[in-house]
RNA sequence: GCGCUGAUAGAGAAAUGGUAAACUCACCUCGCUUAGAACGAGGAGCUUGCGGGUUCGAGUCCCGCUCGGCGUACCA
């Protein structure tokens, strides 16, 4: 339908018309800004600077070639936060390195048969221009840091001769996990179910020499948490992967000699009615009889071909064969019979335990499967289901001196038995193993030992150090490291006897690399120690360090005890490296499902940047939900962050239509001030969602103020100008444009940041609900100081009030203050 | 099995025990008619997974259940 416009509104608009501002454009403003911040280098960080520290590292990225949206959602992030605390008059380090040895650069040389370094400093060099479009407050230098430079891991090289001469490093022959795919071992951590955790492939049990660090030394230190500000799932993860178990180890006699056990309820011994070995345990020979010789090899061999994952299968059958033997139960006398079985292994405890099934569910299984006696020593409850066997507490019963005693008190009762009659000890065992390290592959450090026919082992001389990493290697599919295949790398001379040695071949894990990076970044340069001893004291431990929740127990345990290692050699003053972590979650693609390549839900930060730019992104990102939470993908979102920051520079810059409303001065006041507020504690509580809900809630607020009495007057200023500030963590570019089109000089992001005042947040009056017994019936305007009675006499004076109270008695009346009346009424 | 965690309009997501519930997107109406996958004005939509309980008052606390996510699993 066409129409027709009046003449006078016509010229109206073609005013408006002219005046109208500049569309905001990010693809003009962003690429300017970045430029500007470079060359002024507003983002260094003094680390010898006399304001407060705030560090905050986050977990350094692999070199994998291109920033995903999980990159952004890592790092963008936690620069908001960063910004902010610089503008709280922090000094803030936010820095940024790469974790650049590891096996994806391997195995890409190997199928494209490309140079692993070249493939990591060229992925390093085009991650570091994408890096940059995140527009971060990353302070670039630090990014001298990459694990692969020799001048990096000529530090793990040392600390690995610094650790061996402490005892801490040390070669021990033992049954390894073994990846067949990626022809390396793995560290205990390094297997999920029984696979490895980058290829999936099965793990093999196989004897070898390999190198480890003693990280069971800390054990009991690691299980410590105090001061430390982390989530309960991570401490948890942490409690249970060390594993700790209180009890006692006591000796059975058996015809081959004292057997030992372990168990954390020695009080229960009076019901031990046969014992279990590990198949592989070393008295099985022993006490084997000859007629069980060929059933009980029969069984060790098939224990030992099946993985841990048909060992551990849910619900699996028990199995075991009876060796001929018994063995004498201490209290008891009695002769019990000895098994071995798979349930029970050998790398925990003594590898051998005694089978109690009435107190133990796997025992009451064998114990079922093999027709054992099963003697009750705890008194079961009175409802108690007598086929279960029971956990729980109770009175000792069929026990002798333990009688009447409850758990507690009969093991501690037992196990001063034990140690009075020798026949046991109490003893304390950890599920945590040393950490392997050697790695039979070639990208990573090479580990600083020679071998020397008359000297052995020998560290390479501090002096001698790097062990460079030899060029143009071989991969070849021997399941040795390609270093091996290198004669003139492997063969030199002994440090101590100037005799033949040749080199240890493996290379390190590179969690190594990992596990002390972030104090490194304190003086990145350094090439005379591993790191500046007075700035990582000053700056650490990290305030905040973020990163995924797979590293809970690898990453993050590793450093934990690299850091007490570091504190037990004079390094380092402190022993916890990060006071306090968070994990994100993780950005799901639009179907709500795992991003991935096979799905096609991949979204790519590259487009979307060139899309709406780097602002739009970032908001977008943060205002998805809470940070730890995740969440999925919806491209709609973006463009209603997009369209906001393109209402909030209309709202800085355009003039208004005309002035229609009166607001008062005191409600601009308290819009602004209530913002500061809450974006200010959910800012520093990482809310940044509801502070971004915040700052829309104003701008809307604004939006209609700006067409009031209040628009251009002194105040409408400073709120503005507040509101600027507070946007320029959240989206540093379109904040620093605006800052300067209102005709500030200098960067926004070196501004302070606004405290609020709490007194502009009370209001005189307030809306004073009514309500009668818990139903609103009424709201009237109150003064805020009103009293009880006060308050109660207003409300019952409210003519709709009135109709739902007389007549009737009053049981309660409640006021809240600043809130409601409620009036509890009967009748 | 155990531990942690979650369930609020079509989607995402707020809410110190206090007005049956922010904010954004999507949707509807009107205006503007081109700053256009824009802008302005307005509107509709959730009795907060289910069942009990505590309370003057419950999305919020307690008990039970259902469904989902993550972790872990013969560790003696």
């Amino acid at each position: 339908m066409a129409r027709q416009a009046p003449s006078t509104v016509s010229e109206e608009l073609m005013t408006e018309e002219k005046n109208r501002l500049e569309k905001y454009n990010p693809h003009e403003v962003e690429p300017r800004w970045r430029a500007t911040w470079e060359s002024s280098n507003i983002y260094k960080t003094d680390l010898h600077s006399s304001k407060p520290k705030h560090y905050m590292p986050t977990m350094f990225p692999y070199p994998s070639g291109n920033l995903h949206i999980g990159h952004w959602y890592a790092f963008s992030i936690p620069d908001t936060r960063a910004r902010f605390m610089r503008m709280q008059g922090f000094e803030v380090l936010f820095p940024m390195g790469f974790d650049a040895f590891g096996l994806p650069a391997e195995n890409a040389a190997i199928k494209n048969n490309i140079d692993p370094a070249k493939w990591t400093y060229s992925n390093i060099e085009y991650m570091t221009t994408q890096f940059k479009r995140m527009g971060t407050m990353i302070d670039w230098e630090t990014t001298e840091l990459k694990t692969c430079d020799p001048e990096y891991y000529k530090w793990n090289q040392w600390f690995f001769v610094q650790f061996y001469k402490r005892g801490l490093t040390y070669k021990k022959e033992s049954f390894v996990n073994w990846d067949p795919v990626d022809n390396t071992v793995l560290a205990n951590e390094q297997v999920i179910d029984g696979r490895g955790d980058r290829s999936g492939a099965l793990i093999e049990r196989r004897l070898m020499s390999q190198w480890h660090m003693k990280i069971t030394d800390y054990a009991e230190e690691l299980l410590n948490f105090d001061g430390l500000e982390w989530s309960e799932k991570v401490r948890v993860m942490q409690t249970n992967w060390i594993g700790k178990s209180v009890g006692a180890e006591v000796d059975f006699a058996t015809p081959a000699g004292a057997l030992r056990v372990f168990t954390t309820r020695p009080d229960t011994i009076f019901g031990a009615t046969f014992m279990v070995l590990a198949p592989e345990h070393p008295m099985v020979a022993a006490l084997t009889k000859p007629e069980k010789l060929e059933e009980v090899t029969a069984y060790q061999a098939v224990a030992k071909l099946a993985s841990d994952i048909d060992r551990t299968a849910e619900g699996k059958e028990k199995t075991g064969v009876f060796l001929g033997s018994t063995a004498s139960n201490p209290f008891t006398g009695k002769e019990i019979p000895i098994f071995i079985s798979d349930y029970v292994l050998v790398t925990y405890g003594t590898g051998s335990i005694m089978g109690v099934p009435a107190q133990d569910a796997r025992d009451w299984d064998f114990a079922k499967k093999f027709n054992l006696e099963i003697i009750r020593t705890v008194q079961t409850p009175a409802d108690w289901d007598e086929n279960k066997p029971f956990m729980g507490d109770g009175v000792a019963i069929n026990s002798d001196f333990l009688n009447g005693l409850n758990v507690t008190e009969a093991k501690t009762r037992m196990m001063d038995e034990l140690e009075q009659t020798g026949k046991g000890n109490r003893k304390t065992t950890f599920r945590l193993r040393d950490w392997l390290i050697s790695r039979q592959r070639y990208w990573g450090t090479p580990i600083p030992i020679i071998y020397c026919d008359k000297c052995g082992q020998v560290p390479v001389p501090e002096e001698d150090l790097p062990v460079l990493l030899p060029e143009n290697p071989q991969f070849l599919p021997t399941g040795q490291s390609p270093l091996t295949l290198l004669e003139d790398w492997k063969n030199c001379t002994c440090p101590k006897c100037g005799g033949a040695g040749v080199r240890d071949t493996d290379t390190m894990d590179c969690f190594v690399d990992s596990s002390w990076y972030f104090y490194r970044f304190l003086d990145p340069k350094n090439t005379q120690s591993a790191i500046n001893s007075e700035l990582v004291n000053k700056w650490s431990p990290a305030d905040w360090y973020t990163g995924g929740i797979e590293h809970a127990i690898l990453h993050l345990l590793y450093a934990r005890f690299w850091t007490k290692a570091m504190r037990d050699m004079g390094l380092i003053n402190f022993g916890e490296p990060f006071t306090r972590l968070m994990n994100q979650g993780i950005i799901l693609g639009e179907d709500n499902e795992k991003m991935s390549k096979s799905r096609g839900n991949v979204i790519d930060p590259d487009n979307l940047v060139d899309e709406y730019g780097t602002d739009t992104v970032r908001l977008y990102l943060q205002f998805i939900g809470p940070w730890d939470q995740g969440g999925p993908w919806a491209p709609k979102g973006v463009n209603g962050l997009a369209n906001w920051l393109g209402r909030v520079w209309n709202l800085f810059l355009e003039s208004p239509d005309k002035t229609t409303e009166n607001i008062p001065l005191i409600d601009l006041e308290y819009a602004i001030h209530y913002a500061l507020k809450k974006v200010t504690e959910d800012t520093e509580a990482f809310k940044f969602n509801t502070s971004i809900a915040a700052m829309m809630e104003l701008s809307n607020f604004l939006g209609k103020a700006k067409r009031s009495n209040l628009y251009g007057t002194t105040e409408w200023n400073i709120a503005l100008e507040t509101f600027n500030l507070m946007l320029a963590p959240y989206a540093p570019h379109i904040a620093e444009e605006i800052w300067h089109r209102t005709g500030h000089i200098g960067s926004v992001h070196l501004e302070s940041w606004r405290a609020f005042d709490p007194s502009k947040l009370v209001k005189d009056t307030f809306e004073m609900v009514v309500q009668v017994n818990g139903k609103v019936r009424g709201k009237t305007e109150a003064p805020s100081n009103i009293t009880d009675a006060e308050a109660f006499a207003l409300a019952r004076g409210l003519e709709n009030i009135r109709g739902h109270v007389e007549g009737k008695e009053t049981v309660k009346e409640i006021y809240i203050k600043g809130r409601l009346v409620n009036i509890v009424v009967k009748g």
